[in-house]
DNA sequence: TGAATTTCCCCTGTAGACAATATGTATTTT
DNA sequence: AAAATACATATTGTCTACAGGGGAAATTCA
């Protein structure tokens, strides 16, 4: 029984994207050798493999002597993505306007499909995966080596970032996804009548929603509430 | 004897960096996994860690069951690189000049210093060398996660580019680089400035002269001497 | 009681042997 | 004679066992 398609070491390498991609493992968690290589049935070399590709991609750093870890998501982390994304997100619509081949665009259509499919579920995770997808489509139609190491790693963080505010009560992001699902038709269809203008100042709409939602998260409005009065405090004006 | 202050497999990922940089492995080259074991004296394991190591960083390509090759150049390459290089460039350059500390620009005059000294000697490795070196530090002062996956790919192939057209014999070519390393004083000192517009408008600049460099190489002038006539042909004007 | 040092244990790193897959060659069949 | 298949060989992939380093805790000394 192989149990799929793939080899257990390849079905191990996309389980464990999959997995920090929706942070069921999460930024800065320590990736055990031996325990990861008896979960998967797989023995300690190849697994060592798995976790220095996996740090190769951006997904997972390591520390001589000290093991393995989920990368982490620090306090500069936030600040580089802001300065990145939009440059790199732009520069590959571009250039996948100019030079997505017909069987790309259908790949790029199944996602979408499954994107939007996700969405009706409210299935997060999935939600989450297949919008990473897409653009991960998209970056494969740039086609440019010295590009998709930067859109990789901003995919990773994006997906992450999105999916620890996932919040199926908040009826503004429910809304906002559904903006995004629309924003995706539209680069199908730029992609496909390959107008690379356009397709660039769609990706930029497309980050400032996504901006906009991050920022909503990490900034949210403060609440209105005064504290309570310490006993035997006098009440004053100015500062605290 | 462990021969350095580094370990064996340290030693060896550093040295097959080096020889792919250098050309002294070129493109597309057969990486033997049980030959490098051999030559490094460490047993195939560690070193296979060592070539997906390699590969994340893009130095090398793996291939299923067939063994790794060192990153390939193709008809392609020069055409990305050339669309993604002044983007890069000039992104990190300027985030260099706003973040850079001072412990990294004594790197940096550091590295400059050892540019000038290969010019010095003739020596065409070990400048192509130095100066990718300077240009990593840049690098790890804009401090930037996303971006320096891509610089980095960026860089491996322009000092591998670099090498491939090497001629101690053009005098053009020496008086280029002595421009190169003039401009990298100008660098040090606006990062040290924290000029970030001036940064990176001189990381266009510096962009242009290398671009000339290759496209010179690339498309030399053609040879301007006619063809013999075949027996019996007529002589004709127009196109041949 | 606190701090420094030493020891122990767990985890990472490495080695050598084994298994499996791909390629090239030779043979056989059409 | 040409093509396809089967086999042999070389190379990649994997496993078990062992060695080594680092961190944490305990003990000892000030």
């Amino acid at each position: 029984m192989d149990q799929g398609p793939k080899t257990r070491k390849a079905q191990c390498l996309e389980d464990l994207r999959r997995r920090i991609l929706t942070q069921d493992l999460e930024p800065g968690a320590d990736l055990d050798e031996a325990q990861l290589a008896e979960r998967y049935e797989i023995s300690r070399p190849p697994l060592r493999e798995i976790l220095r590709t996996l740090a190769g991609e951006g997904y997972a750093v390591l520390r001589e002597n000290r093991g393995a870890q989920v990368a982490p998501m620090t306090h500069k982390t936030l600040r580089n993505f802001f300065v990145a994304a939009p440059m790199i997100y732009a520069a590959v619509t571009r250039l996948a306007a100019d030079l997505a081949t017909p069987a790309q665009i259908m790949r790029l259509k199944d996602a979408q499909l499954m994107f939007r499919k996700a969405i009706r579920d409210g299935d997060a995770a999935e939600r989450a995966l297949m919008n990473q997808r897409f653009h991960a489509i998209i970056g494969e139609m740039a086609d440019n080596e010295y590009l998709l190491p930067s859109l990789r790693r901003l995919l990773i963080d994006h997906t992450r970032i999105g999916m620890s505010f996932y919040n199926p009560r908040n009826r503004a992001l429910a809304q906002e996804r559904g903006q995004a699902a629309d924003q995706h038709d539209q680069f199908i269809a730029l992609i496909e009548a390959g107008d690379a203008d356009a397709a660039a100042a769609l990706a930029i709409d497309h980050w400032d929603l996504s901006r906009a939602e991050i920022e909503n998260f990490v900034t949210p409005k403060g609440m209105d509430i005064p504290l309570g009065r310490a006993p035997g405090s006098v009440p004053r004006k100015g500062a605290s």
